[in-house]
DNA sequence: TAAGTTTTTTAGCCTCGCCTAAAAATATTT
DNA sequence: AAATATTTTTAGGCGAGGCTAAAAAACTTA
């Protein structure tokens, strides 16, 4: 049995160390879960013990398959239940992360299962993640930073880095929404800011916000 | 904040103890929740300092208002969980009630009106319960037992009090279902057996089923 | 490389919700 | 009413998952 601390645990490190597969300091993940050093260095070892984790004192934590599965599962649930809330509950995206979070530790493969039809199987949920399968697997749709972008270059707006609250009421507020379709018409050196071009305006955008816009390319 | 265990304790006293008006005995609340006696006058110690609860050693517990008001709540999200399971994600009503209990705890109210809303304001959940609204008002389709039910009355099936997976398969077996327009035709003093008449069909049943089908008046 | 800084771990303590065993109160029999 | 049985409470303990403060290890930097 794992419990909902350590699933929170395990995603933590799942999402901080490139799918668990580089070690993560103990400082970053106190922070990601907004814990102190010495709670997660507890939890780790027993993580460990688990085999969920490898840990070696003073070196970091990653994550074993077995942690690495349990993991994804959780960040499916996660997803599918961020779909849920949006496209059938009228949430809007930018409302839902809470209230998923306390879902995602619902225990019931069925209950996921049939939820997943209900919804008829998204392979990504409303931010533009991929929502891994039962088995953990997931097709990655290959995307880049607008930062990465040319001028004259353009994609398809697939993903959105930030998920804070203000950052998605900004998009909101700007009417830029995944699936749309990005140009890069300009870039200005001093500030680094991005001058983008969709069907209906033409906007600039600064730097902090391309950083998180994906596009595919 | 109400936690997790103390909402299950709300709702024993609740179910227990009608509505939670009447004091309800320390090992009756052990015995449901499945705990034991001591564990239990611990939390009924912390549900009356609460305010939740009134409590005088020896004596029995009950509800205030306050703690019969929050009772109410968890039950409604119970029982809108189990709507939605049953009628969205098409789970047969017997084996919703333990996702449910999952469920019930998920704290956002914004998330249960939407529910609510998403499911078109139920009255009843697929067991016949009564769904509390918002306030937790609820109306009361005025029934009765079969158990006393007269030779060649009728009524329409709209309550099961059992919830086990026994008996919930037993009437999925015997195609009884809520809505079902039943009638007395016989009764049998011996074994307080009865025969009763559907559309469809004429069986009999036991007491020990009889006494869980209720009927409305 | 030695000193200072930062990170990580250890040690000890806390609350929650549970437990067992024993004591106290209440109910039931005789 | 006394004896017995049952129920309830108290006392003390345990594991999970946190915390603080101090010690230890690992890193920077002079």
């Amino acid at each position: 049995m794992v419990t909902l601390s350590e699933e929170n645990y395990l995603k933590a490190i799942y999402h901080l160390g490139n799918q668990g597969e580089d070690a993560v300091s103990t400082n970053a993940i106190a922070e990601q879960i907004d814990t102190k050093a010495s709670s997660v260095t507890d939890m780790v070892k027993k993580l460990a013990e688990k085999e969920l984790a490898n840990y070696v004192k003073y070196q970091g934590v990653s994550l074993t398959k077995s942690g690495r599965l349990t993991a994804r599962s959780v960040i499916r649930k996660h997803r599918l239940w961020e779909t849920f809330l949006v496209n059938k509950l009228n949430f809007s995206w930018d409302e839902v992360h809470e209230i998923a979070e306390q879902l995602e530790h619902i225990k019931s493969e069925k209950l996921i299962d049939k939820l997943d039809d209900f919804l008829e199987n998204p392979t990504h949920d409303p931010h533009g993640d991929p929502i891994p399968d039962k088995n953990g697997n997931y097709t990655n749709v290959k995307s880049k930073s607008i930062l990465e972008f040319n001028i004259g270059n353009q994609g398809e707006l697939i993903n959105v880095k930030d998920s804070s609250d203000a950052f998605l009421k900004y998009l909101n507020k700007n009417k830029l929404a995944l699936g749309d379709t990005i140009k890069v018409v300009d870039f200005e050196p001093f500030d680094e800011s991005f001058t983008i071009e969709t069907k209906s305006k033409t906007m600039t955008i600064s730097k902090d916000v391309a950083e998180n816009l994906y596009l595919s390319i």
